[in-house]
DNA sequence: TCAAGTTGTCTAGTAGTATAGACAACTTTC
DNA sequence: GAAAGTTGTCTATACTACTAGACAACTTGA
């Protein structure tokens, strides 16, 4: 809303395959996500949204609809429509853990193991790892949540032969230090972090329980043993709209 | 892709205002982005792309048509359609100089001050620059581009007690480090920098030549002098598909 | 208590999306 | 050179999105 305000998003550019409403939907959950329209504070009426946007009241209420069926909003008849719950700060350094950055905002940190599987490394995989190409590597898929609500959906891959039996205890545990712990590493550290965003796909979307479109932060990283040999290589996709990252020099 | 030959994307979800084809663009841009499919190569065939994602050939069409567009593929009748261009790695150090970085990357940098003006700093702006609020600050808004595709619109905001020509200067050179060195400040480093991810809105869309709802890294950034006093801070929206982070621990 | 404002529901018409089929124009392979 | 494969174009139909209008049910403020 705040560059709603410097200039009118009514001024619409041709449709890119997101219809109206979405796009609607967006713009609100933009607002909110910027603090521009706070929890527990009132959204404009849908007959002054409609006129905001040149839009029917109807598109409006499709929006709001959506946004009400994701928990970010909730309308009410006669009063208007009301904010709900911000997005947790999180620290890039060469040692972050999840939980701990979760547990310091307060929240309490959770997570799901997706889907676990012994591949051979790919191209891509075998460059972070510094391994041969077609080296068995575990790949753990997992989302993350905090207070239940999921932050990110990610993969986490390591040499298999240095923690074979990490898919069981991810499992057991939701804790990579706990994998690494079993397979007699007990220090690691960031080595290198790249950062990029994307929008949420159907797939993503579905995991971190988003609208497809929606922004992500993409985190590619690199965990080094103290001698600097490659142990984890992950990608990390952040919901945007609940995350933001944190970079400290 | 990568993802398509795990799960296919076509168990599709309940539609969220997000058209078919987008969804198609979408991921094809992804996998491209993700490197599956490199600059030069060619896509699967439109054929091939329908029955993966269990949709009519015209979807398909539409949803390259999006992509070809962009620039981002190119479609030639009886051979196929294949990839064009890729992502410039952006590191993100306490000396972050952008010309110094695409140059580095054999790229030409360039820029144009699209505003100025001289302001009082906001409530955010001044907690950034540890100022009080109200305090005139000299307001830069500019487009930076390497060989003419433009990577970044952005902002940055300085005091104008420190450096009253700012807007002068910068307009004559494009650089923050001549405007700084003008106003008798020889060294600054970075001193935090925030991430997060938006979708680019109409205005951003313009500036960056990009269709709306494409993915953007923001990054919000604080600059210090060797005594450690904030002089700068800035807000810089990159095209996500032409630009990646990257932080070196 | 009443008027104004707000969300909720119903009916109806038009434009865009998605599907389907067919054929044309071109490239690649054998 | 012929067959197979690929993109490009045309016509047609069904479904969703968007608009419009109207009225109901509720809240808020004077």
């Amino acid at each position: 809303m705040a560059r709603a305000r410097e200039k009118p998003v009514t001024a619409r550019p041709p449709a890119a395959g997101v219809t109206l409403w979405r796009r609607i939907a967006d713009d609100l959950e933009r607002a909110i996500a910027a603090g521009d329209i706070a929890a527990g504070e009132k959204l404009p009426g849908e007959t002054e949204i409609a006129a905001r946007f040149g839009v029917n009241r109807h598109t409006v209420r499709r929006a709001i609809a959506e946004l009400a069926g994701r928990g970010l909003v909730r309308a009410a008849r006669g009063s208007g429509t009301f904010v709900e719950g911000g997005r947790l700060a999180y620290p890039i350094s060469a040692r972050t853990r999840f939980s701990e950055i979760v547990g310091t905002a307060g929240r309490e940190a959770g997570g799901r193991l997706v889907a676990s599987r012994l591949e051979p490394a790919d191209g891509a995989i075998a460059r972070r790892l510094k391994i041969p190409k077609g080296t068995p590597v575990v790949r753990l898929d997992f989302v993350r949540s905090a207070n239940g609500v999921p932050l990110s959906a990610g993969t986490t891959w390591l040499p298999a032969a240095r923690a074979p039996d990490a898919a069981k205890i991810y499992e057991a545990t939701g804790s990579i230090t706990r994998v690494l712990a079993a397979a007699g590493i007990s220090d690691y550290r960031r080595y290198s972090t790249r950062v990029t965003a994307a929008v949420a796909d159907a797939i993503d979307a579905a995991r971190l329980d988003l609208s497809p479109g929606r922004p992500l932060l993409v985190v590619e990283s690199v965990d080094v043993t103290p001698d600097g040999k490659p142990i984890t290589t992950s990608t990390g996709r952040f919901a945007a709209d609940r995350v933001e990252l944190m970079v400290e020099n």
